[in-house]
RNA sequence: GGCGGGGUGGCAGAGCGGUCAAUUGCACCGGGCUGUAAACUCGGCGCCCUGAAGGGCUACGCAGGUUCGAAUCCUGCCCCCGCCA
């Protein structure tokens, strides 16, 4: 039997209380991790939204942490459900499919997850190697496992029902396919967000009925998006990337508001209790400029999803652009054929502003002209048509700026 | 199968023959204030013609029709929702 390292009293707390929004049953759990047997920690997800958000992040960084310790992380690419779809129309969460898509979606998701998660302790498979071979006698016999009022018990399709919204029959096969997954890879422990509990709890009856030893539940804590508002989601916008260049991931969070910042220590970051505490007293008490605790914490996570380096440069960049008003040290720069954009040797600005791809109309960008967005060296611009000139600096806005340079020179 | 309600700009949601490119809120963009927080405030928010005045084009589920004129009326079609069976 594999081998894991037993977690001390200090890291078990860690382990199991930070970052952390629940576990059923919290003591099969921790008994489970000092046994020394390394756990098989399972963790779906859906192909068809593959961009990776920090609120992602919240619970790879969890499996990351037991893998340390030894333990093995299964991520089940939700491949076959993927491909029916959701028929009813009802949810965009769930499109419909190719197996192409799927599997370059899947590709992304796990570059993604990769930056956070440790490939070598990690197993990927499929829902299809299961599924592909079920049929529909399979489908009812899972079925029949639950009753309409077990299923009533979620907390989404309980509100559904009572605001008589409708609920496709399908949506009620979801939680048992992905329950059935669990008993598939025999996992130990499933992972989710905690909008999720009722499905991994699902998981658990199944494995029961499959004569395993049930699976405990993990949740974590949903983060609340830059807006300080909902749940952090790409369709709303409101969220950061794992993938953000380091200086859009720094800038978005220090936009975000300030009740949040405490929240984001804890969960994201490996700074110690006392500090995040010191942290919320901080911004609660309003005893030093939260700006001070936010600048720390885009450092530390630039750091954590790029690198240090990248990290310093990126405060730079901040401090120089947003908190001077300066120019940065890169401008990027854009290449443009003068001859092709001036008229007797002028250019108007909207003309110009969409040939460096600043904005993307003519009406937006007389907008933005007449409006005092338009700096041209340093300068608002007053005249709609100016002389272009090799190395210019136009800039839009408080923070979009671009070096002009002469292709025909 | 029967009865009723509805499809308007990214979303929500007004308008119900001209003054509607379409009230309003949210989101978004720009100016101010600031800590690129919140709050606040001012302006903008289809595309194009000469930055304004002015004009043109496209747009209110789809296709036709009535009218000098339609998001608004009529006909057909498609789709959604609720109630009853």
């Amino acid at each position: 039997m594999p081998e894991a390292r037993v977690p001390n009293a200090a890291e078990l707390d860690w382990l199991t209380r930070r970052a952390v929004a629940e576990i059923i049953p919290h003591d099969e759990f921790v008994k489970a991790l000092k046994s020394g047997k390394a756990l098989r920690l399972k963790m779906g997800f859906d192909p068809s939204a593959p961009d990776l958000t920090i609120g992602h992040a919240v619970g790879l960084r969890k499996l990351r942490q037991l893998q340390e310790f030894g333990h093995k992380v299964v991520i089940i690419v939700g491949d076959w459900t993927a491909q029916i779809g959701d028929p009813s129309g009802e949810s965009k969460t769930r499109p419909m499919l190719s197996a192409d898509q799927v599997n370059a979606n899947a590709e992304t998701y796990l570059r993604q997850f990769f930056k956070i998660v440790d490939r070598e302790k990690t197993e990927v498979r499929r829902q299809s190697e299961w599924f592909g071979a079920f049929g529909l006698a399979d489908v009812v016999r899972l079925a029949a496992r639950f009753t309409v009022a077990q299923m009533l018990e979620r907390a989404d399709f309980a509100e559904r029902y009572q605001r008589q919204q409708p609920i496709g029959i399908h949506e009620l096969l979801y939680p048992l396919l992905q329950g059935y997954d669990s008993v598939a890879v025999e996992a130990d422990v499933e992972f989710g967000g905690t909008d999720q509990k009722f499905n991994l709890l699902v998981g658990r009856d199944l494995q029961v009925e499959a004569g395993q030893k049930p699976q405990s539940v993990f949740t974590v804590p949903l983060l609340v998006g830059t807006d300080g508002e909902v749940k952090m989601s790409k369709s709303v916008g409101n969220y950061v990337a794992i993938d953000d260049p380091p200086n859009e991931m720094y800038g978005k969070l220090m936009s975000i508001s300030d009740h949040l910042i405490g929240d984001y220590f804890e969960y994201l970051t490996d700074v110690p209790d006392e500090d995040v505490a010191a942290v919320r007293e901080t911004v609660k008490k309003r005893t030093g400029n939260p700006m001070e605790a936010k600048k720390r914490l885009a450092h530390e996570l630039v750091a954590q999803f790029h690198d240090a380096t990248a990290a310093d440069e990126a405060q730079e960049f901040f401090e120089r652009t947003f908190s001077k008003g300066e120019l940065p040290d890169d401008v990027p720069e854009k290449r443009v054929s003068f001859d092709a954009i001036t008229d007797d040797g002028t250019v108007r600005i909207p003309t110009l502003l969409i040939e460096l791809g600043m904005t993307e109309s003519v009406s937006a960008g007389n907008r933005l002209f007449k409006q005092g967005a338009v700096e041209v060296d340093g300068k608002v611009a007053e005249e709609l048509r100016i002389t272009p000139r090799d190395g210019m600096i136009i800039r839009v806005g408080k923070h979009r700026f671009v070096r002009l340079l002469n292709a025909d020179a």
